[in-house]
DNA sequence: AATTTCACG
DNA sequence: ACGTACGTGAAATTA
């Protein structure tokens, strides 16, 4: 439609029309904004709305995911067969996605259990970085802590762009962020980014030279490693290739950082699974989502189950920081968060 | 079969 | 000068 000068093309040559693109396009004719709205419709229809239905089992008139521990090169989990890890939550309609997920019978409530910030924990814990150590320790929102020290105001001062910018970063940090990349997920400019990465970095030193000596491990031995020993092999870190090159060097911060996370939450299955057998529970353990575990608790367990299960979670692997994990139940998956 | 888009952490 | 944030799976389209 002549919308822009330059449409981006994809590498077969189409033009590119993801939501990126389009987003920015909107504003230029009313029918994109119509795109984005159908695709998001058509998407949570085909992907769950029209096809969960016919995930259901004959026999167990329940949907049962099959989850794959060898295929993640990080150690995640994968979800397939119906992909559980995936449902909806993020906008309004995708939240009545989730309410579909339901206890299985009036006699149970779901319960959800997450790890609060535990890719951030680690990489504090891993790095040895006092500065953002010290705000787990305090139990503080790591995000306006970081944006308190980055912008250099009182933590009751941080406003929300304050504390969003570093949000970003602190994710960005275990992605591997450049200033480009920052820029894209900001309003910011580069250099606006750039100066933003590098105050981020004067604030948290010693988490600076930790990603310096992951890299510099990676470019000696080819591997990196979770805190449990499980290696991700980087072929290209020490190539000549840029591109591939550089993006070894940002597995080599993000491999360890995620893998330790699906290290703990495994070490906390199986600790969960052990106990609700030998307590015969009739509760049960039902998904995996990264860093959540569902339950299906019976009534009469609630009480007894909650802290037991929020315990062995915390305590699924000891480190100089607190791990934590928070609750929720209702009489939905959406209700549970 | 490969690509593109988009759902999640 | 290069291209650019980590890990997945499903559906629809294109080749």
């Amino acid at each position: 439609m002549k919308l822009i000068e330059k449409p981006k093309k994809t590498k077969t040559g189409q033009y590119a029309t993801g939501e990126e693109i389009l987003s920015k396009l909107a504003a230029k004719h009313p029918i994109v904004k119509n795109i984005l709205e159908w695709r998001g419709l058509v998407k949570l229809k085909n992907t769950y709305i029209d096809s969960l239905p016919n995930e259901v089992h004959d026999v167990s008139g329940r949907i049962h995911t099959t989850y794959s521990q060898t295929v993640a090169a990080t150690g995640r989990l994968s979800s397939n067969n119906p992909n559980l890890q995936n449902i909806p939550i993020r906008t309004e309609r995708g939240k009545q996605v989730r309410k579909a997920f339901v206890p299985r019978d009036s006699n149970y409530t779901l319960l959800a259990a997450d790890y609060s910030q535990i890719e951030l924990r680690l990489i504090a814990e891993m790095s040895g970085d006092e500065e953002m150590k010290e705000s787990f320790l305090r139990g503080e929102d790591i995000h306006k802590s970081t944006a308190a020290k980055v912008f250099q105001v009182e933590l009751e001062e941080v406003t929300r762009e304050q504390r969003s910018y570093a949000k970003t970063v602190n994710f960005g940090i275990i992605y591997g962020v450049s200033a480009f990349g920052l820029s894209q997920q900001t309003d910011l400019s580069r250099s606006e980014a750039k100066e933003l990465i590098e105050t981020y970095y004067e604030t948290y030193p010693t988490l600076k030279s930790y990603i310096a000596k992951q890299v510099d491990f990676a470019r000696d031995h080819g591997y990196v490693e979770t805190i449990l020993g499980r290696r991700r092999y980087l072929k290209n870190i020490n190539s000549r290739n840029a591109i591939v090159r550089s993006a070894d060097e940002r597995n080599a911060v993000n491999a360890p950082v995620q893998g330790s996370a699906a290290d703990i939450i495994k070490i906390a299955m199986i600790k969960i699974h052990e106990l609700l057998i030998a307590g015969s529970y009739k509760s049960k353990m039902l998904l995996q989502v990264h860093d959540e575990l569902v339950f299906d608790i019976h009534h009469d367990e609630m009480d007894i189950l909650k802290p037991i299960i929020q315990e062995t979670m915390e305590s699924a692997y000891k480190m100089s920081i607190p791990l934590t994990v928070d609750l929720g139940q209702g009489n939905n998956w959406l209700e549970a968060h």
